[in-house]
DNA sequence: TATGAATGAGCCTTCATTCAT
DNA sequence: TATGAATGAAGGCTCATTCAT
């Protein structure tokens, strides 16, 4: 569950730095277009600009390099998500932008998502396990920005509610990235963001809110 | 994008379709435990019950086990909610009922769904098409459903919002298999079929009726 | 310590023996000529005269090819060594017999012997166990022969001269492979044998049986 | 078959001289636990105290280290031995000294003399030849040891005789190695050293030395 | 039809060696 | 001189697929 150090040979920490990230991104292009079990350790050396030799001195193996994709993307997820809870009013409006910029991240990333939506299942069970934790602390930022939208008195939900809520943000959020092929026919990101959110705040907004919206 | 028949040897036609189930069986199992690439085509035809030679007397490749398994679980579902959908009287009720039903589906097939879910991407890009072209159906299944609602004026949805509802629908119901680790700790089958429903219909439901059953 | 089963996939044992008997005589020539490490699996199988997939149909790993090598020539040996210990009658006549046969089956079989005594440590301990326990039986085939020589007061030992003695015939035997290079540009194989026979019992004789004898 | 110059991209002859010692003992004891080759060239440079680089600048190849240990333990008990020949007076004692001196000697240099013992067969032919041919020299010295008693009239034996006790004294000294993890069970060095001599020299005695020491 | 032995392309990984700094 | 990152040939092993029986 504790964050796992992928071992390197090399000792040059910026060095490792930068040349993972040269795997990362190599290896997410490769893993989008034939998935991990069909990218050879090879492509992902040649993707990435070095040769397979030099792939092993930054990793132990192939799955490492799963491991690391998954890892630097919730990574990013994560850290842009913080932020916007530290933005966070409270506000049945602030969760709405909230929303919206967490789609926008996954639109921006779609192929990062996608990969590690589709390959997680291939991790470790102990790379697993870690990824997963990050996952639920990730639904329970929503989770908590939305209790700040119950507690004002914004909306009206239980615990229960909240919770679910939390996960069907998420959900929706990586469902445009996985369903990209059916929904992109009929939606925009913009439309999207703007459809979602109204269907999940249809109806749970105090009826005072709703009033004065509305009329 | 047409139905792909997967080629036999044998002539039986009774005989294929035993085996194949045999096999589809076997294979569920394996693809679940370990994913389809993880699994060995001797793996599968000892699961089956034959020898592997026998295995390739039923398909031409590994993928078509695969497909087959997929194709299986696309066609049990559809065949349920084509049913469903011919029970479906307009009502709200209705519509509750029959997400109610698939979702209980969803809960007894765990394991095929998680693995359709997991492997379609697996596919050649023909037998994905097919298999997507099964699950857009599904979804439009849903769609009329919720449209029949809208018609009978029980809801109120402009196109767009019946559409991505359907969507909603149809993803939640996945969500019920692929975050069964999450969301089993919170909740039962029971609640979450209620709780999805509740939050999917509040604020939709026309004002007549939520006044009549609110009051 | 126990003897080690070597996995083989293929269910027919006699096709197993058969096979297995091609890897083992294709195996030591090239093990005698490279070494072990120096020999690659795929030396091996095409020594044997099948493919690569052939051989780890019947063997796990390149070390199981070591074992079965090692195997069959202690095999061999012990056989060969267990005839020879019941022959014997317990005298010194005898003992020269079967020292004179045991020499002579490692002349017979010099490349084996080579390989076996050159790459035993390049098994697992577990392997190597099991192959030790095969030498100290040998050993003590040898050790029996003599006692019994001892008991009928034909030659003169304690207990622990027996033991030494015993490791000396066989190490004598072990040497006329591993320092061939040495030995075979002063003796052939008739005149090792009786000289190191003579050497070995000069003087443990039975004064009785040197007076009669010599006189 | 002339002492092979091992090349050094480095001038400095003393630090030649050092940087090796230090290489030779780590890969010595490196050798030991896994053998020549299961052990890598950085963990050589690693037990030596510096990297991999520097290791490169004082041999050529990875073989050369091997040559390099094996050089220089013969050329320690060739050393040994020389000057026990110097000493030798050509009386039984004497002999009995020398060998109960070498085989001290290899008792205490057990790691090296096992090394030395099962990797010279990775030495290429080159260096295997120089190698060898040390060997005999030392075996030659024993035979020219034993050759005085014979001359001395303390012992009887011809020619050939001669030759393969030499042989034979060498190789029990090397089974304290090679056969230690059986011989020790039963004997430590003491008893080793006097029974081995004991049975080497029972009735090669002359008679008048025979009597004169047991009566 | 059923079997399972045989095949070999191809994968992951290691490690001796080089060379720019 | 010393370093250690880079290289890529080569090795062990797997597994989808075929085919003779």
């Amino acid at each position: 569950m504790e964050k796992r150090e992928v071992h390197a040979s090399v000792k040059d920490e910026r060095l490792v730095e930068k040349r993972r990230k040269q795997m990362i991104k190599g290896a997410v292009t490769l893993f989008r277009e034939k998935g991990f079990h069909r990218t050879t350790t090879r492509e992902i050396a040649k993707a990435a600009g070095f040769s397979i030799g030099t792939l092993y001195e930054y990793i132990r193996s192939k799955e490492d390099v799963l491991y690391l994709v998954c890892d630097y993307i919730y990574e990013q997820f994560q850290e842009n998500l913080q932020e916007e809870f530290h933005k966070s009013d409270g506000t049945v409006e602030g969760l709405k932008r909230s929303i919206a910029y967490f789609y926008q991240s996954i639109d921006e990333r779609q192929d990062e998502v996608l990969v590690m939506y589709q390959e997680v299942k291939a991790l470790t069970k102990d790379a697993l396990s870690y990824v997963l934790k990050k996952e639920i602390e990730m639904v329970s930022i929503f989770e908590q920005l939305i209790q700040r939208c119950v507690d004002k008195g914004e909306i009206e939900l239980n615990e229960k509610e909240v919770c679910l809520m939390a996960h069907n943000i998420f959900v929706h959020g990586q469902m445009w990235s996985f369903r990209r092929w059916a929904l992109n026919k009929t939606y925009n990101l913009e439309e999207y963001i703007e459809l979602q959110t109204d269907l999940l705040l249809k109806g749970i907004l105090n009826k005072r809110d709703v009033e004065s919206k509305t009329f």
